[in-house]
RNA sequence: GGCCCCAUCGUCUAGAGGCCCAGGACACGGCCCUCUCAAGGCUGAAACACGGGUUCGAAUCCCGUUGGGGCCA
């Protein structure tokens, strides 16, 4: 191998953390741990006007939620833009000595003019060059960029894509301002950073022969460079807002687990074989950048959440509790204090939950006694006969000496047989009484998880609304 | 508008000239299992955008068209 891989992942504090950057920074974090190089997160916030320490804070919590650490970068100084103006300036300063960068003062009018004159030509718009020779003291700083000639950039996604520089021009490096320009800080920080491979979206492509000049200018070698493709939302269009949840945080406050989303972002534009399921270390071992789709990928929730499912149906129980009980908490029940119980609840839930949300809702009744008894399914089974059933059930699970699962069956299996009833007969009652709905999991499970006393108290209560039925 | 990128089932994708009258997964339909709901098993329907080339042979290579996306803004 030849120098180490250090690579980046530069979000702008704009706004959340969306699956699209989620992604990008996956890219970057896997690349990096299969290389056994480095990720650095870096904030781009030049944008001071939309750039705010909530939004870092945020997209940080969402990176660290994702388990995307990173090497280096905040909270230590020198991985924000603003952090580095003086950087930028230096650099400035030695393109202009060198001749490669000049002061231009033409008033914003002016451009606005040629641009219109431009697209009334069927042209691409292009600075006239007017202040290249002027030798002017200040203004805007814009990189010289050759008139003749192309640039290509050998994409590790895309291969190589040729930019004829009469479609370029002499962009600006820093506004009259004095403020520094993105593609500027880009190139600076990654040149400085000794960024090795330019990962990032494929918006920033029509962007790289500019910054590849401004390498050339300053003398610096050139990083690899890898475009990776959009999110689109359903219509294929870029991901927004108005297709749903775009930001990591709602996927996470939804109820998927982070490595339930990190494998559903993987295989976005990245496969290996039939292979759907993959650990972190698997990732780690089989990604390559190049194996990354140059096509755009709609987000489709509904495999997210199939892929979350197998998450939640797969881990490990102790795991499952300690990503549970934040949401059985803010549900504002409580889980029991016997851990190996509350576990024991969650194996019945697993299989029948698609985020921890929803299993938290198809679970309540084991935390709390049902308020009320389905509407549809309440008029048919508990009526007197349905009383008379409960009470015998009742009668037979107190004489019960053993309270588990399989007892309870036995016991309720008897009770069908003489009764001359089917099992769901029974089954159906009982799951009513004690859990409210006509649907939950096995109803032997759930009255032993519920415990002797709490099962038979709400068997009781449901014959005694049974009973009073007319 | 100019430039750039992209194009396999509804969706994510396998496919790097013959293994493909195209494979897997999600979703959808059917059947089985079954105390409900799930989960699971089996099974069905479903795609190479279009048109030209190149080649003995193209989903795979080239050109064009169309469509979508991005950058310039």
């Amino acid at each position: 191998m030849a120098s180490a891989v250090r690579v980046r992942f530069a979000p702008s504090p704009t706004g959340h953390l969306h699956v699209g950057g989620a992604r990008t920074a996956l890219f970057n974090w896997l690349f990096a741990r299969h290389h056994r190089g480095a990720y650095i997160l870096r904030i781009e916030d030049t944008d001071r006007s939309r750039s705010t320490d909530e939004n870092i804070g945020a997209i940080v919590e969402a990176l660290q939620w994702l388990g995307l650490d990173w090497d280096e970068g905040p909270p230590a100084p020198g991985y924000r833009q603003t952090d580095r103006l003086e950087r930028y300036r230096e650099h400035a300063a030695r393109l202009l000595a060198a001749g490669r960068a000049y002061f231009c003062d033409c008033p914003p009018e002016l451009l606005d003019r040629e641009r219109q004159a431009a697209q009334q030509r069927s042209e691409t718009f292009r600075y006239s060059g007017r202040c290249r020779d002027r030798g002017l003291g200040a203004g805007a700083l814009r990189l010289r960029v050759p008139t003749e000639g192309a640039t290509v950039v050998n994409d590790l996604i895309h291969g190589a894509v040729t930019f004829e520089h009469s479609q370029l021009d002499d962009w600006i490096l820093v506004r009259t301002d004095g403020t520094p320009t993105y593609n500027f800080c880009a190139v600076v920080d990654d040149v400085t950073m000794r960024i090795t491979h330019v990962i990032r979206g494929n918006d920033h492509l029509s962007n790289t022969p500019k910054q590849l000049l401004c390498y050339e200018a300053l003398e610096y070698a050139v990083p690899e460079f890898a475009h990776v493709s959009m999110i689109l939302g359903a219509d294929r269009s870029r991901l927004s807002k108005r297709h749903g949840a775009t930001s990591v945080q709602a996927y996470r406050d939804a109820g998927i687990p982070a490595d339930a989303m990190v494998n559903y972002l993987v295989r976005l534009g990245w496969s290996h074989g039939d292979q759907e399921v993959f650990s972190r270390a698997e990732l780690i071992e089989l990604f390559d950048i190049k194996d990354v789709a140059s096509s755009g990928a709609v987000f489709d929730t509904t495999k997210l959440e199939w892929l979350s499912q197998q998450y939640l149906k797969t881990m490990e129980g102790a795991r499952l509790a300690e990503l549970a009980e934040p949401f059985v908490r803010a549900a504002g029940l409580t889980p029991p204090a016997d851990r190996a119980r509350f576990t024991g609840m969650l194996d019945t839930l697993r299989e029948r939950a698609k985020t921890l949300v929803e299993l938290v809702e198809q679970g309540r009744f084991y935390f709390e006694a049902p308020a009320a008894y389905d509407p549809k399914a309440a008029p048919k089974l508990l009526t007197p006969e349905g009383g008379r059933r409960l009470g015998l059930l009742i009668e037979r699970l107190e004489g019960s000496a053993e309270f588990t699962a399989p007892a309870i069956e036995r016991v309720v299996r008897a009770l069908t047989e003489e009764l001359g009833l089917k099992l769901v007969d029974l089954a159906q009652l009982a799951r009513l009484a004690v859990t409210g709905r006509t649907a939950s999991p096995p109803i032997f499970d759930v009255l032993a998880l519920l415990g002797r006393d709490e099962a038979l108290a709400r068997l009781r209560r449901a014959r005694a609304v049974a009973e009073k039925a007319a």
